[in-house]
DNA sequence: TGTACATCAGTGAACGCGCGTTCACTGATGTAC
DNA sequence: TGTACATCAGTGAACGCGCGTTCACTGATGTAC
């Protein structure tokens, strides 16, 4: 039965919100549209109605999921902070994508991989415009070196079995990067 | 009809090759059983007389990806000129597993996992080893944070679709890896 | 060394299953009067 | 404001298709004598 355009609009974000967990905690191919669907509280077949094909929620998921993660947190040393601590490596359905999703993305339609690159150069902008130094290049760097190891090193930790190996991974990244941007400062 | 031991050999050998390069070019999902089995040059039901599963084939293509990758050039510095250089992260089909499969491999089974960690545990130690430094913490911590923050930039620098910035990734990166590492040895 | 036979690696058709996608239908919504 | 009707969001059965896996069969291998 029809439903109410608000009723649609609410709809359309409960399947994206479903989809941006799912897909991080289980993967794409993994997800179906009827897992996606059934989360949202509809049945499959209404899925066309919102979008082109499965390809399409997954590009249209990551635009919603980067678009999220820009109500950001500027500084280097506190966004790294959260994104390596122990919390955010077990949140997978609610973590970072890039971290969850990275290397399959690499594989997706442009669309898709759009998201994910916008999404970078998005972050790393915001790093290097909230650092205090006056060098640019350096600045530049500490922001790109500092986001790939956090990146690298969520999916490392996630990957170590060995809880005791993991949280070295994460610890250990986390200081490394805070030293890096003390002795480039100075 | 059956074919001698050696060649038995031969072929064990010919599918592990190309499932090796098929998982990393195209991920664990969107290739088959078929298509390894096409690649080795034989016929897919012939498949199960080598492994006892897909998801077996998985853990065994991980483990024999990652017993390759140890004939190890143990330097930071030099391991990182390969690594972070575009010739390794344009050839996902021929490059490290962990930038090629890594959020992926999190999912699969607790078999092909353990690959994967080994790898991760040995890279690090051969690291750790190979520095000059006295202090253990320090050489550790660098190794560790070396290894995420290369890892890290492969996967960002293959998201990015932009060239400029998927090789500005890898070069700060790399500046910045060969900069931490001196400003902790000194 | 030669011969006869059991073994078993490889073949390709067939199986079941679950997926993405389509479609005829339903009934609440929202518009026109 | 009330009524009549066209619209269209959502339903669930159905579709093709391709996947992982099985299996009866083939014929070269390698063993026993």
């Amino acid at each position: 039965m029809k439903v109410s355009r608000e009723q649609v609009a609410e709809n359309r974000q409960k399947i994206l919100d479903a989809a941006s967990r799912l897909f991080r905690a289980q993967g794409f191919d993994a997800v179906t549209v009827a897992d996606v669907m059934k989360a949202a509280g509809l049945t499959h077949g209404g899925f066309y109605g919102y979008f082109k094909s499965k390809d399409d929620l997954i590009a249209q998921t990551l635009a919603f999921l980067t678009a999220q993660g820009e109500r950001a947190n500027t500084d280097v040393a506190q966004y790294a902070a959260g994104y390596l601590s122990r919390a955010h490596c077990d949140d997978v359905a609610g973590g970072c994508p890039i971290a969850a999703l990275g290397t399959e993305t690499v594989r997706q339609t442009p669309e898709a991989r759009a998201a994910m690159a916008e999404a970078l150069r998005k972050r790393i902008e915001c790093f290097a415009a909230s650092a205090p130094q006056p060098n640019a290049a350096i600045v530049r760097r500490t922001a790109i070196g500092s986001y790939a190891a956090m990146v690298g090193a969520v999916i490392l930790a996630r990957l170590a079995q060995d809880p005791t190996l993991s949280n070295e991974v994460l610890a250990q990244t986390h200081a490394w990067i805070l030293e890096s941007a003390k002795s480039s400062a100075g």
